[in-house]
DNA sequence: TTTTAAATGCTAAAATATTAGCATATTACC
DNA sequence: GGTAATATGCTAATATTTTAGCATTTAAAA
């Protein structure tokens, strides 16, 4: 499946479906909650109604409430959104986006350390798991 | 600045932004080129001149064709880019982030190798450099 | 210099996205 | 069961986005 931030969804349905994503599931009052500039509470159930249309939500009842969820799981989605971002801004260099990352991160020595070795443990030769 | 991407700009806008930052820098046809669904050539002439009206493209004279580029420095909006699916999709675990990225770029050894070295060299005490 | 090709300036129509309201249903509480 | 609170279903108005056309300018080519 295609990058949902980037092709299809517009502006609103995009804040939407990122505020899923990092919920995992969520109710129309959750999502209402972390919209910026938030609408009314139809505004939202309205949007979220479209992407269940559009294939990009289901949901289930949990008493008298809906929960949404995406349809796409969360490791997919992350690869194809952190794919675009690694291609659009960091001229595809893993070192690059990985560095970047690290400098804002505020590591410590022990989580660098640990970083460190799992990707020695990923190299091709690499059998020690 | 915040993240083009998630906020402010609508779905054609922001394809056009993405556009812009991967060449570096475009013209009208370069972004057509590129565009999804490309609409005609006055399309995107318009919706390059609202984006220099809100601020987030300026141009200047190629010949007799303009060449737009971001006002905002390719490197800080890859910043506010990544840190945003990092924070949407992987926990805010820089861990999670590289490893998924990594398994996706199947790097060589010897690539792996650099990147785990350039990791060890942002310890703390690293005065190596 | 004249002509041609290819660009921009400006404007407005059409399509889509965003919004909220009213009616109805469901659950919780007394 | 009756009532209140809190959901959803559906519909339509409004705002924004997306689109392209025609007029004009600019640079290149004949």
């Amino acid at each position: 499946m295609e990058d949902y931030r980037t092709i299809k969804l517009s502006r609103r349905e995009r804040q939407i479906m990122d505020i899923v994503y990092q919920h995992g599931r969520a109710s129309v009052a959750d999502v209402l909650k972390d919209l910026p500039d938030p609408p009314s509470y139809s505004t939202v159930r309205a949007l979220l109604r479209i992407l269940e249309e559009k294939g990009y939500l289901t949901h289930k009842k949990d008493g008298k409430r809906y929960i949404y969820r995406p349809t796409q799981p969360r490791q997919q989605a992350g690869r194809s959104a952190l794919k675009q971002i690694f291609q659009t801004f960091f001229d595809k260099s893993v070192e690059k986006t990985v560095m970047t990352l690290i400098s804002d991160a505020d590591l410590s020595d022990e989580e660098l350390d640990r970083l460190s070795q799992r990707i020695e443990q990923a190299k091709k030769g690499d059998t020690s798991s």
